[in-house]
DNA sequence: GTAATTGCAAATACTTTGCCACGTA
DNA sequence: TACGTGGCAAAGTATTTGCAATTAC
């Protein structure tokens, strides 16, 4: 049975000591129910969070989420960087267009673990992940 | 016989309409001599960039050059966008320490592109490519 | 000659920090 | 109570643009 995520997260938060406060149950859930990544512009302009906390606040949040990997920093090519939840056993990767800047996920099994493997073993990079987006022009902008 | 990989760009460069100037030839010599990603700082203070031309031209020769998709704006996770120079049959996926900031080319054959494939067919995406990143803690770093 | 390209300076955009007040454990 | 967290405002860093002067074709 998968519990709700919501609350597995902020379970994880309180392991690593993160106190729980309005603005990380908001900010969670948030990035739960868009369910993308998303820039902490648009996290902190959100629904949730608007009225709830400052921009300030919210980028520190996402600092601290990152450093204890609750969260990830993504690259995508825009000029801002996107965070994403991470949720155990999930992994997405990204198919983008370059046109509108839309995002999907690629919930398709992901080829590159083995590479990911080899590379583990022949370098001896720790904490190993990677990340994978494919740029292209959508329909409607082609 | 690989002729000359930057008289090759820059013919590639004449191809799309582009003028031959110095500060376009500077800064191919410049990204291929480095063969690594380059970020906009970098290029502009460059040796054979910095007295050459100022930073917001080769910021509008790289908006250019991308345009043309001569070279590939990178997200790799930085605050600066890096650059790097397309060549033709040439791929590479990125190994990147989270540490200090590294990042090496992984020039082992690609797993993704029947993935890409498969994408292309079920979402009509015209002029896909993917980016490929590994991040970790590289051994001097742990 | 003409349109593309450049330099300089100013404007944006996004991120990051300081400092003191506040709330959670 | 003590220390993590939050608000507000200011600073920092990277990117982007306007406009007149210059240069490649």
């Amino acid at each position: 049975m998968p519990e709700n995520p919501v609350k597995q997260a902020i379970a994880r938060c309180r392991e690593v000591g993160l106190r729980r406060t309005k603005a990380l149950e908001e900010l969670i859930t948030t990035l739960i129910e868009a369910d993308r990544p998303m820039t902490l512009a648009e996290l902190a302009s959100s629904e949730r969070l608007s009225d709830q906390c400052d921009k300030a606040t919210v980028y520190r949040l996402l600092q601290r989420l990152c450093e204890h990997a609750i969260i990830r920093r993504l690259g995508l090519h825009e000029r801002a960087a996107f965070f994403t939840l991470l949720q155990p056993g999930k992994h997405s990767d990204y198919l983008i267009c370059t046109g509108c800047g839309k995002i999907e996920s690629i919930k398709a099994p992901c080829p590159v673990h083995k590479l990911e493997d080899e590379i583990r073993e022949k370098t001896g990079y720790r904490g190993l992940y990677h990340e994978l987006e494919f740029f292209g022009t959508c329909p409607k902008c082609a």
